[in-house]
RNA sequence: GCGCCUGUAGCUCAGCUGGAUAGAGCAACGGACUUCUAAUCCGUAGGCCGCAGGUUCGAAUCCUGCCAGGCGCGCCA
């Protein structure tokens, strides 16, 4: 891969910055970094290196500006360098100096901004991981998406992403779920049966109950004991919920690599060697834990038991392992599931939980400290709570009350394009208000129907051009410098500045920037078109034009597949 | 009481890890279709960037303290 102009200009100035560093004493080199100007009177790039300099070497900023400026060797491409301001070194390019980058789009298509890297970390992407005793949610909805596309942003940019989904199925929810299954076949039977409230209401365990019948006669449980009969009927219903979700998930178009069982977990004996080699270790103690704090605790009665200090790796309190009954805790299984994941090789490890986690993230990182010994284990990003709204009207999800809006709903609904853009469209840090009714809506609002338009439009064009028997000329023979319009230059800077964003949306993990940035693609796009005339009678000026409609095309299609969008070429 | 997240235009949100005059969409107002898709574009108006201090050449951005909202705080998962 050769290096890009940016990454040229840029070591030319890093070159002459440790160079005039070299006779002071610092203890880090400031880096140098090219940014756009927002006003265009500012150039092509600006760099403020003078400022930190000034600093060190103890003058002021537009002196070591033009210092800098006497020495540096710039690439031919580089028309000027001007100081501005504080000291600011503005740096206009010549006209077309960046232009013949849209060739390159067009050469590598599909694989424009991506990179190559298959000796990165393996990295263990873990999402959504719903309890599988219903349906998903919108909620869940919202991390399947961030974490589906977060992963693609990351494979694009040379990472080795494994996606995981972690199925609850131990634990006294599927107890529950096993007795809500067992009430509607009796119910289904013609047996008189009080619901209590402790059970799952929703209709979709009745759904399970029906398909239960059919394939095992009622007889064949009633003859059990409880015990067995509950736990048979909670493998069932968990493998009749995991089916429902992973049509759902098929439905937003995420697979995963690997599902993995909790159950697995506790019956392989993992849990337990987890513990006992934590007891070895002597990180567990018999202690009593303080009373909660915050809420009223009716009958507090202090327990002696057996504590694992997350305290010494930055917990607050320490933390059981195992219930009264002797049974493990989810905090046991879990760390027991992050310590297989690590022993499968992942020493890179990202999780996405739901905002209602977020007291969870410093007891797993303290416990997988104190396994692994490694700081940083696991990074976790909270996703925000998403409030649902209909015309404005709050819409309570419960999954006790049954009232819960599906995912699957929203997205017969809505389509699964626009569930898809719009969960992408906000950080995850902020709570997401999704309205149904908006987001049912195909107007304006939509910003997928955005996007996908200038896609559309491009093509509009491409097809009257073939229409008109206008051949397009070959990559090579187009004159590209001719895009001088102020939005012509603009569009080629935002197709351009695509891999940049691509790989500071896979290092922050914030795949939202990428739905940004195509809306701000999509924009450049739209205000070009009102501009500029594609189909003219200057044959060299309309084929740099068609290059360059080309190039954007291939552009938003490429990011819309890294969100799972489509990019459809007619609306 | 403690921890995490958030607070930017009437509403929903960006703001590229400290840069130059804080930007979009929706809503409001005014314009642009005999010409490649008006699901679009152009313009006008709209801002103590929650509040108060601090750090420095420079703060929406970093630090501290408040205020407001969300989430969480026993062997639930």
């Amino acid at each position: 891969m050769t290096l890009s102009l940016k990454d040229l200009i840029t070591q030319a100035l890093q070159d002459v910055v440790s160079d005039l560093l070299a006779d002071v004493e610092a203890n880090k080199t400031p880096s140098v970094i090219l940014t756009r100007p927002k006003q265009k009177e500012h150039g092509d790039y600006a760099v403020n290196i003078a400022m930190p300099l000034a600093g060190l070497l103890k003058q002021n900023p537009r002196q070591v500006a033009e210092t800098i400026l006497a020495k540096v060797q710039f690439p031919d491409a580089v028309e000027s360098a001007d100081i501005a301001g504080p000291g600011f070194i503005n740096i206009k390019l010549k006209a077309g100096g960046e232009s013949d980058i849209i060739k390159d789009i067009l050469n590598q298509a599909e694989a424009y901004g991506c990179v190559d890297n298959s000796n990165s970390d393996r990295v263990n992407l873990e999402f959504i991981s719903a309890n599988p005793t219903g349906p998903m949610h919108v909620g869940h909805g919202r991390g399947a998406v961030v974490g589906d596309s977060l992963a693609n942003v990351m494979k694009a940019r040379g990472y080795q992403v494994h996606k995981e989904y972690y199925i609850n199925d131990a634990g006294t929810q599927i107890g529950v779920l096993a007795n809500s299954v067992w009430l509607r076949m009796q119910e289904l039977q013609g047996i008189d049966i009080t619901f209590p409230d402790s059970a799952y209401p929703g209709d979709y365990i009745i759904e399970i109950a029906k398909e239960i019948l059919e394939s095992k006669n009622f007889a064949h449980f009633e003859a059990m004991d409880e015990t067995s009969r509950l736990q048979e009927l909670g493998t069932l219903a968990v493998a009749a919920n995991m089916a429902m979700i992973r049509s759902d998930l098929k439905q937003v178009g995420i697979e995963f690599d690997q599902y993995f069982s909790e159950k697995t977990l506790h019956e392989s004996g993992k849990v337990k060697q987890l513990i006992e080699k934590l007891e070895a270790d002597g990180l567990i103690y018999t202690g009593t834990l303080p009373p909660p704090k915050g809420k009223e605790v009716k009958d507090y009665n202090p327990i002696e038991q057996r504590l694992f200090r997350t305290t010494d790796f930055g917990d607050d309190v320490d933390r059981p392992l195992m219930k009264q009954d002797g049974t493990a805790t989810y905090f046991a299984a879990d760390i027991a599931y992050h310590a297989d994941k690590f022993e499968r090789g992942f020493k890179h490890m990202i999780d996405i939980w739901g905002a209602d986690h977020g007291g969870y993230i410093t007891r797993v990182q303290a416990a997988m400290k104190a396994l692994t010994g490694l700081n940083t284990q696991p990074e976790v990003l909270l996703v925000q709570m998403v409030n649902l709204t209909r015309d404005g009207v709050p819409f309570k999800m419960s999954k006790r009350s049954g009232t819960f809006v599906t995912l699957s709903e929203v997205v017969e609904e809505v389509g699964k394009d626009a569930v898809r853009f719009n969960f992408m469209t906000r950080r995850i840090e902020s709570q997401f208000d999704f309205d149904l009714e908006a987001a049912k809506a195909k107007d304006a609002e939509n910003p997928v129907y955005y996007v996908q338009y200038a896609h559309a439009r491009i093509h509009a064009v491409l097809r009257k051009a073939e229409a008109e028997g206008i051949a397009l000329a070959d990559i090579n023979d187009v004159d590209t410098s001719l895009l001088t319009s102020d939005e012509a230059s603009k569009l080629i800077k935002m197709v351009m500045s695509y891999p940049d964003m691509l790989q500071t949306a896979a290092e922050r993990r914030e795949p939202y920037r990428v739905a940004t940035y195509i809306m701000q693609l999509a924009a450049a796009f739209h205000s070009f078109y009102h501009k500029n005339r594609v189909i003219i009678e200057d044959e060299a000026l309309m084929q740099a034009r068609l290059l360059l409609l080309r190039a954007t095309a291939q552009v938003i299609k490429n990011a819309l597949a890294l969100l799972g969008v489509s990019a459809p070429e007619a609306m």
